[in-house]
DNA sequence: TCCCACTTTCTTTTT
DNA sequence: GAAAGTGGGA
């Protein structure tokens, strides 16, 4: 049977029902190098499901020849169930995954190449930062005069832009720099002796694998026959590298993206990759799709309206049927509280007029910390709540605790995660014992696990503690040969009741501790689930892997029936009835730190654009003019992205009690800029004065004595009544003025 | 070596 | 206001 055959017949009638004329055709153009420009709400996903469907249905390629890559494993479960929908019989084996997972899963089969195992450990930030103190103490480098925060997003940085150690010392231009090149060199050498990789690694390696082994190049350059990107404008240099590479041989690659959508260029996301993919493939097929199915004119037109102030961007308008609609509001309030009050109130009244659901809302904020008042007013008026985000689940403490055991177990050399739980819970393994052990290990050239085994022949290592080792040693062995045989699941249990640490928390009988062993529960749960879905090919490194990947909103339930809150970072890609975009403040969004750097405060406008453009029928704006952030109050100016919005397009709800001059309403053209307090705590202007009677939460009422400015603070002495005189931090003590 | 209390630092977003 | 780091006493 011949191709158009094939695509003549029936079973395709979907292409023509289903798609508008443009997103056919770019489901239909199949050969060659494909630039999709799609809009928020326009079918982007669809065009990527229905191509790969097409795909396949024309008998143009095998599943196995297709290659997509996503941002979130959701999207990929998403795309992988509605390919399945459209053609069920030819979905195994395929390649639809994140770029992390689908080079991790490349990397467990290719890796050995590269010196590394099929079980590497994957480190996360938090164990990054671990292994980078060792390595700077190892290097007798301070992390007070080198932060550890800049070493490592400085290394990160250069990963994702594909620079070697050696380049970025080349490229150093100060000392430190320097440095930070040195302890990168090391860090990168330390993590294959651990056989480990970080999150950028995932993306780098690869690329690495490919150049040094062309023949494994072309191998998957070869299976790959066609090649789909989702989001391609959130690609950093590394991945846009990556891609190019595997698509090199039979350019069959499509890539779909929206520059005004792209929010991750602090991660290294190059906006320019989709800015300049034609001049990459000058060949290139290109498609406009700017009919949105999501949003009403209105919502759109609000959208429009403040991204259009952005100059990076490919000019554009998004268009659609469903006209007018809904006013967005905005609401201007005096603080948090009441914002969170009025988000409440609203969400009980659009549910009433409208017969939504809890489901239908999503509240929108720039940074996971104002959460909290969001929370308690929900709570307050018993509206069940989703967070997506904050402190995620794989990354507290006692979910680490456990993870680090299983990690140790799949693989020893993982000193991170042996570092973790060594004296976890506490056997009398101190310090000074695991440098010991660490320069034995050293010396013979053996793994620090090995050198477990030799710990009575360390000098200063006393009897009761080479018991202890040896002990340990014995635990993690034994669960080592126990991997084969038992599950995932049943290992995982069976070790967690074997350490004790549930009677242990249970003991504590603290409502933290008691949390903490609901979470480990959760977690066994969870691993169970997974050896049931994964079947045969469960295995405890591929649990691992999976968990290292996972992210919140990849767990999250669209169909509980709940208000959802989440950062307008993780709303991307999804869509409600209703959206609240709180925070509408100069200095929280755009967030303080952008106001200065021109591209960073594009950025921020894409962000809003994402947020704005999530909402169908009903877009809430809201400002605070005064917001507790850390510990005092913070007072603020509407942000700059209101007064960009056409005024015919909004309506206005002020609370306030008497608009002060700084909050006047929506003025028509910004005097001057007047910077947010909080941007710079050290300009934070004094609020007390010598003699002032203020209240702290816990030691009551005071008069102040003195005020002390230094080099990073201001420090207020306070004669409290009952307690006497203390020294008190400004941003940090929850003073009040009597 | 462990444990407690105190100090310091941090808040932008996340695969 | 948390969470990690530091330091002193048991």
């Amino acid at each position: 049977m011949t191709k158009s055959e094939k695509i003549s017949g029936e079973s395709l009638q979907w292409l023509y029902e289903d798609l508008n004329e443009e997103q056919r055709r770019a489901v239909m153009h199949t050969d060659g190098p494909v630039l999709i420009l799609a809009g928020a709400g326009s079918g982007k996903t669809r065009v990527l499901t229905y191509r790969i469907a097409y795909l396949l249905a024309a008998g143009l390629a095998e599943p196995r020849e297709i290659l997509a890559m996503t941002f979130t494993n959701k999207a990929a479960a998403e795309m992988r169930e509605r390919v399945r929908k459209l053609i069920p019989e030819l979905i195994s084996g395929m390649w639809i995954g994140t770029f992390h997972s689908l080079f991790a899963r490349l990397l467990r089969i290719e890796g050995e190449r590269l010196g590394f195992s099929s079980h590497f450990s994957i480190y996360d930030e938090d164990d990054q930062q671990t292994l980078l103190k060792t390595v700077m103490s190892d290097l007798n480098y301070s992390v007070t005069a080198h932060p550890l925060k800049l070493v490592s997003y400085k290394i990160s940085a250069a990963k994702n832009a594909f620079i070697t150690p050696e380049q970025l010392h080349n490229l150093a231009t100060s000392k430190q720099d320097q440095i930070i090149a040195e302890i990168y060199a090391a860090y990168q050498r330390r993590l294959r002796e651990l056989d480990a990789m970080d999150f950028d690694d995932l993306l780098i390696k690869p690329i690495e694998l490919f150049q040094q082994f062309p023949l494994v190049l072309d191998h998957y350059q070869e299976r790959f026959r066609y090649i789909l990107v989702d989001e391609y404008q959130d690609t950093n240099r590394a991945q846009y590298i990556a891609l190019q590479m595997l698509a090199a041989k039979h350019r069959n690659i499509a890539v779909v993206g929206d520059d005004d959508q792209s929010i991750y260029r602090w991660r290294g996301a190059e906006i320019r990759n989709i800015l300049d993919f034609e001049l990459d493939y000058k060949d290139c097929a290109k498609f406009r799709l700017e009919q949105n199915y999501r949003s009403t004119k209105n919502i759109l037109d609000v959208a429009h309206s403040v991204v259009k102030h952005n100059r990076q961007r490919h000019p554009k308008k998004l268009w659609t049927e469903q006209a007018g609609g809904e006013q967005v509001t905005i609401l201007e309030v005096e603080d948090d509280l009441e914002e969170a009050t009025i988000v409440v109130n609203k969400i009980i009244v659009e549910m009433r007029a409208h017969h939504l659901d809890f489901h239908d809302f999503a509240v929108l904020y720039r940074t996971n910390a104002q959460s909290r008042v969001l929370e308690e007013a929900l709570r307050r008026e018993n509206i069940p709540y989703i967070i997506v985000g904050g402190v995620r689940f794989y990354e507290r403490k006692e979910i680490k605790d456990v993870l680090a055991y299983l990690r140790l177990v799949c693989n020893p050399a993982d000193v991170v995660s042996f570092r973790r739980v060594i004296n976890y819970p506490a056997r009398g393994i101190g310090e000074a014992t695991i440098n010991r052990l660490e320069a034995y290990a050293k010396e013979h050239n053996i793994s620090i696990f090995q050198a477990l085994i030799d710990c009575d022949k360390i000098e200063g290592i006393a009897s009761k503690t080479v018991a202890a080792i040896h002990a340990f040693h014995q635990f993690i062995e034994k669960f080592i040969a126990l991997r084969t045989e038992l599950s995932p699941a049943e290992l995982a249990a069976t070790m967690v009741e074997a350490l004790g640490i549930l009677k242990a928390y249970k003991q504590e009988n603290t409502v933290e501790a008691l949390s903490r062993a609901e979470n480990i529960r959760e977690m066994l749960l969870a691993i169970a689930e997974y050896s049931t879905n994964a079947g045969k090919e469960a295995s405890l490194e591929g649990y691992l892997h999976n968990v290292s990947l996972v992210t919140d909103i990849d767990t999250w339930d669209d169909r509980a029936n709940a208000v959802t809150l989440m950062t307008l970072h993780s709303a991307k890609g999804l869509e409600f009835p209703v959206v609240f975009i709180t925070g509408l403040e100069e200095g929280l969004l755009p967030i303080s730190r952008s106001l200065d750097d021109a591209a960073a405060l594009e950025e921020e406008r894409r962000l809003f654009y994402v947020g704005a453009t999530r909402a169908k029928k009903k877009l809430y704006i809201a400002w605070a003019s005064n917001r507790r952030r850390f510990s005092g109050t913070v007072y603020s100016n509407p942000s700059r992205f209101l007064k960009e919005i056409d005024p015919q397009l909004v309506m206005v709800e002020s609370t306030y009690r008497q608009p002060t001059r700084r909050a006047q309403r929506m003025p028509r053209r910004q005097e001057e800029q007047r910077m947010p307090k909080y941007e710079d705590e050290s300009q934070e202007p004094v609020e007390f004065s010598i003699g002032m009677r203020v209240k702290h939460p816990m030691f009551g009422k005071g008069t102040i004595m003195g005020i002390e400015p230094s080099r990073t603070s201001i420090k207020l002495r306070v004669l409290f009544d009952e307690s006497g005189e203390r020294r008190l931090v400004l941003p940090y003590a929850k003073l009040e003025i009597l």
